[in-house]
DNA sequence: AACTGTGAAACCTTTCACAGCT
DNA sequence: AGCTGTGAAAGGTTTCACAGTT
């Protein structure tokens, strides 16, 4: 799975002894969050008022145990027999999510990628969408893309507000430097689809969208599988 | 996790008594196997023969003992006192991940991401590359990206061949489809950037990249750093 | 009866720490 | 000395199965 949230910074807070109430959603349950938001977003859409954790599973495409685990973790509204509240579930995980008061999104590198992910819906239905488009290439500054005009690097200070999440579809040659510097100017989120391993200091977040990794990890079962088949017959 | 290959091939091999042929690598390790073999191509490049758990791990973004651990899983190479052959690991790596006898990569859907992705530098580099672009729009087809030339989704059977890997970059609307018709085809392994769960027959192995539910988790993340600042001061 | 919420078991992953090789 | 390989401990995740609620 991804491990998500960069390493060394479990420095929050010392183990005080007067911790106060420590609810913490595990990682792997926040994973299937979203997940499960889009699909009470389509039941909604069909009109459904209530829906069973199997329902709600099958159209995550998860078991119910661990939906109902995941749930309870919200301290969970469900109601024994009937089933979840569709509206009042969206409410509890966009809430959870921190989706009610959107944070800006800033993107930096407006090249094939970065036009893809500019111009993806995904981002825009529900809560998040990206507000700004930065690249270090001049010759593209100003440039319009899905409604936003490209600025120079050298703005991002001007773009990024408290709790701003950067987003680096950049070159590898040029990821670090790009951190570094949303890093800089207080970003402390940071999604990234450059192909490098990027190094931020502890209380900054770190994601990573790797294409070429996906594509081998299935590389590898489609080569295991080849090799399970002509070795079976021995 | 993803769901693989279904129960069907969990461990078809009885556990051999003798010669200690290594059990299946577990699925962590192999997700960061990619990101070895690229650490290990930069070190190469540098003219570096040998390598340390140590620094690998560093470069890797890991720490050293799981990195050793994850190449003990392959029956590792590293010599004590020395570490490890950058390139002897690379054959290992390689060769575990089934990148020696390249297999075909057929993309589906030719929008924004496609174009990123049949363009993106990363795929190429080792191994794996783009070998056909698909499309349902015929005003598409004909269309020459990165070098190939687009074909419409109905030539699908003739682009296939055994081992092929899928990728769906279409509309969520249409990745069901699409999907059902690779799998007919032959297809037994799905890389997924529709925003939609996709349901797939036992065998086949189905990985997704969601690109807004990243950037949920990240909402997430951000969200709970500020409620620990707000809240903090009780 | 239908369904949720949850302890407990099973399983997987990471980290530790050190034995053992060069 | 320096470094790998690995049991064992610690921690996290999934699944089971059923008590408890409507």
């Amino acid at each position: 799975m991804h491990n998500g949230v960069a390493s060394a910074s479990s420095d929050a807070a010392a183990p005080s002894p007067g911790r106060s109430r420590r609810a913490s959603v595990p990682e792997a349950t926040i994973a299937r969050l979203p997940v499960y938001l889009r699909a009470l977003h389509d039941l909604a859409d069909d009109g459904r008022q209530t829906v069973s954790s199997e329902a709600l599973a099958e159209a995550a495409g998860v078991n119910s145990a661990k939906l109902r685990k995941d749930l309870s973790h919200l301290g969970s509204y469900g109601t024994r027999g009937v089933g979840y509240d569709v509206a009042n579930l969206v409410e509890q995980i966009s809430s959870e999510l921190g989706l009610s008061h959107r944070c800006s999104v800033v993107l930096v590198g407006v090249g094939n990628l970065g036009r893809a992910l500019a111009g993806y819906g995904g981002f825009a239905t529900r809560g998040l969408a990206i507000d700004a488009l930065l690249d270090a290439d001049r010759a593209r500054v100003g440039e319009q893309i899905s409604g936003l005009t490209v600025r120079h690097i050298d703005d991002l200070t001007e773009v990024v507000t408290s709790g701003s999440i950067g987003v680096i579809a950049t070159p590898a040659a040029a990821a670090q430097e790009v951190c570094d510097r949303l890093v800089a100017a207080g970003v402390t989120s940071i999604l990234n689809f450059a192909p490098t391993v990027l190094v931020v200091p502890p209380g900054v977040d770190l994601r990573k969208v790797d294409l070429s990794i996906e594509l081998q990890i299935l590389s590898f079962h489609e080569h295991r599988k080849a090799v399970q088949l002509s070795g079976a017959s021995a």
